[in-house]
DNA sequence: CGCTGAGTTGAAACATGTCAACCGGTGTGG
DNA sequence: CCACACCGGTTGACATGTTTCAACTCAGCG
């Protein structure tokens, strides 16, 4: 029942995600909570910024780079739950008491600023603004877990593969107003997309080998180039409207 | 790829939740933003709470009853996102502007508590509670939904229908404090069973037939008696601490 | 009494998983 | 500098879980 592919987890090479492609939005942008971080972190590309039993108090503002998160059944089977972009708050759920039930790992070089627990909790009440951006993240996790939710749950292979590329890349350029080339780093191997969509590495190779063929998409080596926007749009299900509301969506996230 | 049964939508007979069996919580308790609200409003079984393309400015608090929120497909596929339980916030998701992307049907007569939009606007800085209740609901409802991906990305049809028969009962009974009997009123059909875990419905039936003569669970009209707990959370894949994890779960959601 | 919703069951079709072999690139250590 | 290991990708043959289609039951209700 698909396990996980044997291979080591600790280091990966990545080509950093950002390469000169047009006016990005600045690091700084990102820092919606500057006035409380207790500093920057960086992690490499493929290791873990939390792990899974976690009990660290502290949540993590992504400044710069991609992060995975997921959760894993006892016998190996990965789920990837999320896909974290600049601008994203992570480690918020992990419940007070307890370890985090899931792990966030760094997809590319990542920095994030890290927020100590207790700032959060002490200044919540008398700083409103954070307790908002935390509903307005908390709120666009929730909408996208349920889209997710929605593909792995309702979708064929090929609508779930059409459908996340599609969104990675709506939710990328977003980042890179203005720029209007179809083309860009995906920081992915094919069985992180499996893991995200439910789906066996295998199968996603042969699903992105068929899109190539018929000239929808090309993804080779973390490189994602999109051919014909209008089939994969339609191929992901999507309608050309909400589409276009991705679009519309604000920078972080 | 699994459309739905050719049925109407409108009227369901359904056996309100809430029978005569232990120490419920009341219905005050769980009104944890009492004092904004703008009146109550009931909705009855089968209707659906707000639809898809809902364009309203109001968030609702559960107050009494299930409720099921759902996406649909251009073709009618469904997929359930989410069970609601009393005290949980819905509504909150429709980003400003723009419609619904998601429906919420009462699978129970319902009560909930309108709060305008506008309210929460006005007040979310001067009343730092409201924001982290909802801090506080929208986490919880994030962390079930990647609950709910992993079931559907990585288990088994069997291992699913356990997980989440597993999770509604846990999540009951902590309405009901004290309460130590194996059974209870459980509002859904197989069908919609089928629709949050990303099956047929037909196929829902075949498992929860074998599970029925393995003497582990019986789910038949709307009644679920567990059988044999520890047989249901090792079919689940759920280790038994996490299980006692759920049970630890505040009431409201 | 017929209708409809929900559930049940069987047979066949099909999508996806499993297993296994192989390729090319890259880093590493002898 | 070569040999080797390993990662990521690719492909084929086959196994299997789940869906599809269809027929039938049962209960409630007008």
């Amino acid at each position: 029942m698909s396990r996980r592919r044997g291979r080591r987890q600790e280091p990966q090479d990545t080509t950093p995600a950002s390469v000169a492609e047009g006016a990005a939005i600045s690091t700084e942008q990102h820092r919606l909570i500057a006035r409380y971080h207790s500093g920057d972190r960086e992690i490499e590309a493929g290791r873990d910024l939390f792990s899974i039993g976690w009990t660290g108090k502290s949540i993590f503002n992504l400044l710069h780079g991609w992060v995975a998160v997921y959760t894993l059944l006892e016998d190996g089977r990965r789920q990837i739950v999320q896909f974290a972009l600049p601008g994203a708050i992570l480690g918020v759920l992990p419940s007070r008491r307890g370890s985090s039930t899931i792990g966030a790992q760094a997809l590319t070089d990542v920095t994030v600023s890290v927020i100590p627990a207790s700032v959060l909790a002490t200044h919540a009440r008398t700083e409103p603004e954070i307790c908002l951006r935390l509903v307005q993240s908390l709120a666009r996790d929730c909408n996208l877990a349920f889209d997710h939710l929605t593909s792995i749950g309702r979708r064929s292979a090929r609508e779930r593969v059409a459908h996340l590329l599609l969104e990675l890349f709506t939710r990328y350029r977003a980042q890179w107003p203005g720029n209007r080339i179809e083309e860009m780093t995906l920081p992915l191997t094919q069985e992180q997309i499996g893991d995200a969509t439910g789906l066996t590495f295998v199968h996603v190779n042969r699903v992105l080998s068929a899109m190539r063929k018929e000239g929808i998409v090309q993804f080779h080596y973390r490189r994602l180039r999109i051919l014909d926007p209008d089939r994969l749009i339609e191929v992901a299900g999507v309608d050309p409207e909400t589409a276009l509301g991705w679009l519309e969506r604000r920078p972080w996230t």
